[in-house]
DNA sequence: TTAATCCCGAAAAAATTTCATCAAATTATA
DNA sequence: TATAATTTGATGAAATTTTTTCGGGATTAA
């Protein structure tokens, strides 16, 4: 993963294009970007090796499939130990509802977007999921309304 | 958009199958939900059309694009009336480092995240972006130390 | 039980991707 | 500025993937 590729603007329009879909083909990528399908296909290339573009992955509309709640929540960890922070940190990448979860600077530890089917769903995730681990100090969770903006393209 | 389909163990195994490649050919996805590819691929035009399935999208390194840090803002508009409000959001679209906004119940009207290079890239979206907007009535900031997880993964 | 329907997998057809080659164009460098 | 190195787009062929078609087996309704 050679990191010091240098990106240019062509290359920049095509993380655009293809972080706003990734499933077009090589030929309608071209001529959106103005070049060549090999080009193309080159440029995507040494993008990849560069570790700049990376995973492919499908979106699953959330509420269709009963998980439309998004909670915030805030959190404290027991103790600051090494041993606590990674038990913590593996808890959370073993529960798919957790889908974000950041260290933070400031009163709290760490903020978690949490998604749910309903309130009682969260309720329990709380209560006999979170609140349970050995790791876990403490929580604030808050609810989304709704949301307003989900954007999984970086500018570019 | 038929919204009344049912589905099966099968389907949610395409879902996550999906969720984590989005570029596995039909028949690789075949083979690992334990079908043929026809079926395969009349499912998932049907979760499309259903709406259940929607776009694939590549994902990008932020970090390697100057977009590394994260920064979560509470955010209050200036009063709720609908134009305020749809003035805010319409704004909030426009913004490509703005990465996800929720409406939220509580002290804050909305909470944001938001990607920037630096501090200094986020002091200047937050004064003369984010506080410049005549929607926006006041913003409180928090730093992300580090990305614990992030998954595009909706529990199915 | 029969008939209609649906879903399946196999196979064929159509389209796309992958990757090599080459000459021209562009860029860097001496 | 002349030369070297790199990048580009066109081309094409092989491999792979997508999409359609089709007959048969399971399921359901009458």
């Amino acid at each position: 993963m050679k990191d010091n590729l240098v990106i240019d603007s062509i290359d920049r329009r095509i993380l655009t294009e293809l972080q706003a879909n990734g499933a077009l083909s090589h030929a309608e990528l071209a001529q959106r970007v103005g070049s060549s399908t090999a080009s193309c296909w080159r440029r995507i290339k040494l993008l990849e090796t560069a570790g700049i573009l990376t995973r492919t992955v499908r979106l699953v509309d959330a509420a269709k499939v009963g998980s439309g709640v998004n909670v915030i929540c805030n959190l404290r960890v027991r103790d600051h130990s090494r041993e606590t922070r990674a038990n913590f940190e593996a808890f959370i990448h073993s529960r798919p509802e957790v889908m974000e979860c950041f260290s933070m600077s400031g009163d709290w530890d760490y903020l978690l977007r949490v998604v749910a089917g309903d309130v009682a769903d969260y309720e329990h995730f709380l209560m006999h999921v979170l609140l349970d681990h050995p790791s876990v100090g403490g929580a604030s969770s808050h609810f989304a309304l709704s949301l307003t903006k989900y954007s999984t393209a970086v500018p570019v």
